[in-house]
DNA sequence: CTGTATCCATTAAGATACTG
DNA sequence: CAGTATCTTAATGGATACAG
């Protein structure tokens, strides 16, 4: 049975799945800073991540420990110590998050300039868009 | 200049622009249905593709050719025909998306796994969470 | 410091019906 | 066939304030 029903598009993309646990707006500044610069502190996060609110913070962070991605430490003192860290399960796209980062470098220009050219066409009634 | 403002999660995160071009719900099962099963229709990808409507097909598509991901071919027939291919651009992110593939077969139960025992766990006070 | 609690804005997406 | 037009809902995220 598993996880796959009817209605989801997991059926005819095995990569669906993947995308609902790792790609979100958030979810992958946190595995990079994690990844790049260690275990790291709320605060810490907060401050590497620029204009993520603690709110917004909190909900990735907690979706991802309880998806396994990432370890939170609670260190009982005063004032309250919590560190996070990628887990090896979360060390584990690193070759893939490179590999995303190098398609960036190399084709994020190739996706500027398409847009501009779909942007700039003077659009004729043939082609069936904008009439 | 580029795309860069300082509200972005850009600055941190490198991959951040490619998720917001690739990964969304209904973009990923798109571009693996043309990788994968070639030059379609629009009816054939709202056939292949399960429990798309419509508008939300027509909306990801325009916004794939836009960034050159994917390209449209209209025919003026009666009744109209419209092709859509996967282009170089969009072929590039093959071997990405046979990463995330494996990923997914290597790794998915472990993330459920993680769930389960997330979910499971009891709340003890001294972890900080759910007091 | 490490979060919660509210409230609001934006957006992707679903349901349904209709047009050239 | 290949979409568009509306309307509604659900999910994220942002702003702000406050608590243990």
């Amino acid at each position: 049975m598993a996880t796959v029903d009817s209605t989801d598009p997991e059926l005819a993309c095995p990569i669906s799945p993947v995308v609902d646990i790792v790609f979100s707006r958030w979810t992958t500044p946190i595995l990079w800073s994690l990844h790049t610069f260690g275990r790291q502190r709320f605060v810490e996060l907060q401050r590497g991540i620029t204009h993520i609110t603690p709110k917004v913070l909190t909900q990735r962070l907690r979706q991802l420990e309880r998806d396994g991605l990432v370890t939170r430490t609670y260190h009982p003192e005063v004032p309250p110590r919590v560190e996070y860290e990628i887990s090896d399960l979360g060390r584990s796209l690193a070759p893939l998050f490179a590999g995303l980062a190098e398609w960036a470098t190399d084709n994020l220009g190739k996706v500027e300039s398409a847009r501009r050219v779909y942007d700039g066409a003077e659009p004729r009634a043939v082609t069936g868009r904008r009439a």
